[in-house]
DNA sequence: CCGCCTCCTGCAATCGATTTCAGCACTGTA
DNA sequence: TACAGTGCTGAAATCGATTGCAGGAGGCGG
């Protein structure tokens, strides 16, 4: 690996030249094409590692995240891959797995690399940054907000899971359940608060509170959540889902119980990944979750070339594709 | 942030000393405790950048695959984080879209950033890795071969385009397609071959090859074969897709045609993912993505661990999960 | 023609940890 | 008592690039 001593012997200039002709520094015509000539024949590529450690600074940002697994954040990070990747930034990705202490350890990690920046979807909205704003390393929350003052992408999540369940109220449902995730995460409650606002207008035979299912935001917690649900008295004839994995298992279950849409009415918050029905019956409040990759990445970048304006929250809109059918008439 | 430098003051040690202590070099007792109350104390984390260009080795390994929204190379993704993470390393998400300047750019930053290793799923096969190569910079290739001699695991794509096919003739297909991948990827070749070798011998009106679409691995290039072969006269009355996305393609163009299995026969090389609908009726020839990531990371740690033993192809295998229903009777 | 200013350039220090080498203390043996 | 051997320890060099500082060349106005 020729490094910039090399380089610099053949040109027949200084070390402290070569970096200046590789960092935009003014330099004379003449011995920058020196220097230019001498790296391309020795094939010189900079050393990275030196570079950050001289800087205090890697071109590397973290990508922290719950699940890896599911295509919503697979799309973010998409999203937040081509916008880093083109800013000639790498991305270490941080799958947490909705893990607290694996997440303090990439937290950690990504400080002792002297990472650029942070883009993170927390595990349990307590994580610890003050190790990373201590030392000045921006940070942008995404889907998920922090205990920090920070710069955030998020969605108005509780007018999501008003626009689920009141698209399913127009449809014709009158005993609407919800599944969310766990009540420690912001998104699950804000969505299910959405969801109670609506019902809590149209008179449910059940308290609507039984019709509330707190589970994983995964598959089997839909599964799960929809099966305890059928088995209600009297059973919801509706159901909103507030994340695209649990709509999946929902649906599953459904579909062997016979249920599916629009005998029974289905409103998922989410994109509904690589379906392979069209399921036209079903309500889907899709999120743009590779624009929110791309917006969380492009504000850690203008954070890392020195943006100091006060923290910001974007919040991205959502777009509702109602089902094409409604309820049976009964 | 604090440096081996005031630890060692604060312990009243040399900087030498404090580097031991966290490296496992024999330190007396008593010297040893003093470093890590020090330490402690001043919430001290070497700096891995430091460490890094002194030891000309990351802690850190490289990850390219062509498409991180293919859940296939997630779980691929998700076996390697498991790995690596368990033994210190992260992992740096590469993808390349199946572009292969992409991929160029990124080897490059692999050893600029002395990265320890890399995994490659290769996008067009033709990948230059002798500068990796020369730095004796371990490289696993995972899912496709490469040009080089290296590690690497794979699938019998030929005997899983064998057993997709097969299992289609044996529930009374007669007149059976191919949807593949891109010519130039090896494992689209090869898997397609497999359904050559069974199609050839069951007599087909059509000439073979017309029932075989090479296309992109994606749900649109399956979509867009599955329109063509739809229109053929006669039109075939089974498909083998070679890999998930296309099998989502394909179903997604059946199920507008009113044509689902078992009234189309289809068989699919991947796990279809987050099926709302479980399709009995689908063969699936499942492939171990989670245990190809799992196992790569492994063997590509044993090498950075200096194993020099000759290069190894660990060939991992697929599991037929045969649809329930068979062909309608003609 | 002189002095000041600008623009390059090179020297050398620096980032923070690792590691070689030599020195020291101590033990056990002859 | 002397000596070889063992085991810690610290001083200092090192990894490769960046950058503050000072010096030299050349341009320009007075």
């Amino acid at each position: 690996m020729a490094t910039i001593y090399e380089v610099a012997a053949a040109a027949g200039v200084s070390p402290a030249t070569v970096s200046r002709v590789f960092n935009g520094v003014p330099v004379s015509a003449e011995k920058a094409a020196l220097v230019r000539a001498a790296a391309a024949e020795l094939r010189f590529t900079p050393n990275r590692t030196a570079r950050s450690l001289r800087r205090k600074n890697a071109e590397v940002i973290a990508l922290v995240i719950p699940d890896i697994e599911n295509p919503y954040f697979t799309s973010l990070a998409r999203g937040v891959e081509d916008v880093a990747q083109a800013a000639g930034y790498s991305v270490v990705l941080c799958n947490t797995d909705e893990d607290p202490g694996k997440e303090a350890k990439y937290l950690d990690i990504a400080i002792a690399e002297n990472m650029a920046g942070v883009i993170l979807a927390e595990a349990d909205g307590r994580a610890d940054l003050s190790g990373l704003i201590a030392r000045s390393r921006p940070i942008v929350a995404v889907d998920r907000r922090t205990l920090f003052e920070l710069d955030s992408v998020v969605l108005d999540n509780r007018a999501a899971g008003v626009a689920a369940a009141s698209t399913l109220v127009d449809a014709g449902y009158r005993r609407i359940a919800c599944i969310t995730g766990p009540a420690e995460i912001d998104t699950a409650e804000e969505r299910a608060e959405g969801w109670r606002s609506i019902v809590a207008r149209s008179a449910t035979p059940h308290g609507s509170e039984d019709y509330l299912r707190y589970s994983s935001f995964r598959v089997d917690g839909g599964r799960d959540a929809m099966r305890a649900l059928l088995a209600l008295d009297p059973a919801p004839d509706a159901v909103v889902a507030t994340n695209n994995l649990m709509g999946v298992g929902a649906l599953q279950v459904l579909s062997e119980a016979g249920r599916v849409p629009p005998a029974f009415g289905v409103a998922v918050i989410g994109d509904l990944p690589f379906t392979t029905l069209t399921p036209d019956a079903t309500t889907i409040v899709r999120l743009p979750a590779r624009d929110m990759g791309t917006t969380a990445a492009r504000m850690l970048i203008e954070r890392i070339n020195g943006d100091t304006e006060p923290a910001r929250t974007v919040v991205l809109p959502h777009e509702v594709v109602a089902a094409t059918a409604g309820a049976p008439a009964v």
